[in-house]
DNA sequence: GGAATAGTGTCTGTGAGACAGTATAGG
DNA sequence: CCTATACTGTCTCACAGACACTATTCC
């Protein structure tokens, strides 16, 4: 019953969303395409499968060859799979996108084995048009800046954007950075320190350039924040949203 | 830099995990296999990305194809795409998971056009040992049950389980089927009929065979459930669990 | 009247939002 | 002392969980 006719062959690609919170803004990794199609447009790092790879590994090796970054030591998500029929001119292109998250890392210089990738401010990429990124990887990137937004509310990944250890204020900066607008730091000190699992304290102290030490904490084993730490319902998109991406 | 030699082209199929509740279960809809591999097995309908079709055009066409129900009028959403090398004996093949609710639809006869697709219990494939499906859709379908319980807390899909016109106890019934246990009756009616855009009443009213009629209500325009209705915590799975699936 | 289902009211504890105050560092 | 940052305390309101009562139908 199944007419195996018009099927399709297609290549298989994952592209990678990576973000950090740097200089007070969200940043997402984008390299500059080095040939055809949209030479010289900057799009989201990104490669094809390859022979015996699982989608993570190649997200993986991807990330390492295109940014120096080490990816089995980020947050790695899948997120979402593309497949327009258009959505590339070289033919039949499924895209998988994954969201990595990564604290403030310093980058490969340029000229290494690893392409030029730059961090960026993801915000101009939200509002702008659809055309200052190669393919289709502007709507790729506002899908996952909306996730990355969400599973603030609902997991502990936050501590993905932070180093090793870091403090309150520190959570609280990628809170703010990625949501876009300002949390009381009384009430959120209560809530991460309330909530089982989430921070670890180490017993250390970072002394800051002026004022009070801060404590420092490690992640902790809670992979989900329950109850959630939801956002000001007039300070997120529209209320009514599907569920996922289209 | 990107090198292109073992690049792979691989075979896209969309499968379907289609859920309802009936007969006061969770059940979903299964085919069995007609060829190999995995004659005989049940399997998940879907089927092969075609010529010019997006990712949701190919899963209304497989759903119409081998259940003959009319997906674009069900709830569809993407979850998550399976790439695993040895997912599928036949060589590589990428799937990408889409999510189906429909209500308590009677499915055509077998001998149409339509596969013999049935409603099964779906209780007896999230427990038992994962080769009683083809391929790996046995954690396809775990996968998919867990994303449609945190959905009946977060959003509204609830009432894409629902007919048309549907009362409170309906609804409660589904979340109480899907959930596996007993929700407090007056709890949940305060809470539905007070979220804003979750019902529209209808001015109608159901005649049970015994006891008070019920008001009937149509599913309103919101889509996201804020605040959330949340499972009790020790009532679902381990609280330490990743956001997605791996 | 009884039985069964639909719907409302009330109390209580938890937790979020708002805001004031205390603690500890450097200068 | 002052300033800046870290952290704690308190009040109020919204809401979830628990439970009792009233309402409307068929018999």
């Amino acid at each position: 019953m199944t007419k195996q006719r018009p099927r399709i062959v297609a290549s298989v690609t994952v592209d990678l969303v990576v973000l950090t919170v740097r200089d007070d803004q969200l940043q997402v990794l984008l390299i500059e395409r080095g040939k055809e199609p949209f030479l010289g447009h900057r799009a989201l790092p990104g490669g094809f499968l390859r022979e015996g790879e699982d989608l993570r590994q190649a997200a993986i090796r991807e990330l390492g060859e295109e940014t120096g970054l080490d990816g089995s030591r980020l947050h790695l998500e899948q997120l979402h799979t593309y497949a327009a029929p258009d959505r590339d001119p070289r033919g039949r292109v499924v895209t998988i996108a994954y969201l990595a998250i990564a604290p403030d890392l310093p980058l490969p210089h340029a000229g290494t084995d690893a392409r030029h990738a730059v961090w960026t401010a993801a915000g101009p990429y939200l509002e702008g048009p659809d055309d200052l990124l190669a393919f289709d990887h502007a709507r790729i990137l506002r899908d996952a800046v909306e996730q990355a937004r969400t599973q603030l509310e609902y997991t502990t990944v936050a501590t993905a954007f932070c180093e090793e250890q870091f403090t309150v204020s520190d959570l609280r900066h990628v809170y703010e950075t990625v949501w876009g607008y300002r949390v009381d730091p009384r009430n959120f000190h209560r809530k991460v320190i309330g909530a089982a699992g989430f921070l670890v304290p180490t017993g250390e102290r970072r002394l800051p350039d002026l004022g009070r030490p801060a404590a420092l904490y490690r992640r902790g084993q809670a992979r989900l924040l329950n109850p959630p730490m939801l956002r000001a319902e007039d300070k997120r998109g529209p209320g009514i949203t599907p569920a996922g991406p289209a």
